[in-house]
DNA sequence: AGTTTGGGAACGGTTCATGT
DNA sequence: ACATGAACCGTTCCCAAACT
């Protein structure tokens, strides 16, 4: 096989190239204008106080719908075993591309018979499941080991100390990575997510995604990506309000992204598509369903 | 000896340059 | 026009090497 050239990205941005002071599209009207605790309005106010750069963005996009986005996955607080669904999709997403995973998920939901009701996605199916059904499913070895790990950790017969929806929104952010991050195939990044789509914690700062980096390279102007300990300095002053902060930074990857002013560059669908993932998963919508 | 850092592997669907 | 197959996507784990 001949040499090829660098693919051109396989996703293009979803973000039409246009004038750099285009508003984003308005938040989705019923919201009550809230993330977690937090009144988003005062929270952008106080964060476009203490840090002008980031207001000028703040200033320029308005409210992010995807700050909104995981209101609906509130909603659905209810429902049992959400947090467990949310890793276990995690788990089967990660390292993947998102429609590859999307089909093995789905895969896994009929293998569990939840392909027509999520809820059916528990623990004990999991723990239940015949191991070589979810292989054939997609799932590699260790993907499947991390899942039945995941499902002992929720189960109370296979744990001291199990994991529930209830647990995971008692703890604080410190003690909720302590304790995913101890379950394998849960990392630091993953848990950050989970923490902000699923949680809607306030002040999470997920220092190791491409795109909140990308974003704080892009906004103050630095030559090369910035490393964690950077992006955590620069993210000081935004505290307590990391999260919705981190929200700005995936903005302005993206313009960047679409007015062509990023030099290098990843291919594929990059931060954009996978923060867009991120949103669409924690949120709770049903795109792995589509099979 | 203990800790940190870096690189490779895993994983399936999609894209697209190249050859026929 | 069609077939082929390499490259790519990104997070996590694991292991080896480098460092303290």
């Amino acid at each position: 096989m001949p040499k090829r050239k660098p693919l051109a990205p396989a996703t293009p941005s979803p973000v039409k190239p246009g004038p750099r002071t285009v508003r984003v599209e308005a938040a989705v009207p019923d919201v009550d204008g809230t993330f977690g605790d937090v009144v988003v309005a005062d929270a952008l106010r106080e964060l476009s106080t203490r840090d002008p750069k980031l207001g000028e963005l703040i200033a320029r996009c308005g409210e992010l719908p995807r700050i909104f986005a995981c209101q609906e996955a509130r909603r659905a607080k209810h429902e049992p075993n959400r947090a467990f669904r949310s890793l276990a999709r995690a788990i089967v997403f990660q390292q993947l591309n998102g429609t590859a995973a999307a089909t093995i998920f789905g895969r896994v939901l009929r293998c569990v018979g939840a392909q027509d009701d999520v809820l059916a996605l528990t623990p004990d199916a999991i723990i239940d499941a015949d191991e070589a059904a979810m292989r054939a499913c997609g799932l590699s070895q260790r993907k499947h080991e991390y899942l039945v790990a995941l499902a002992r950790a929720f189960h109370p017969a296979h744990s001291d100390f199990p994991l529930s929806d209830e647990s995971l929104e008692a703890m604080d952010d410190t003690a909720v990575m302590s304790a995913l991050v101890a379950l394998r195939g849960i990392g630091p990044w993953s848990v950050h997510m989970f923490q902000m789509f699923y949680l809607n914690r306030p002040d999470v700062l997920p220092t190791k995604d491409f795109g909140v980096r990308k974003g704080v390279m892009r906004l103050y102007g630095l030559r090369d990506m910035p490393s964690e300990a950077k992006v955590e300095e620069i993210a000081e002053r935004w505290k307590p309000h990391r999260t919705l902060a981190s929200m700005y930074m995936w903005q302005a990857a993206d313009e960047g992204k679409s007015s062509g002013q990023m030099q290098g560059g990843d291919g594929g669908k990059g931060e954009k598509g996978k923060a867009k993932e991120e949103e669409d998963h924690w949120a709770g919508t049903k795109k792995a369903k589509k099979r």
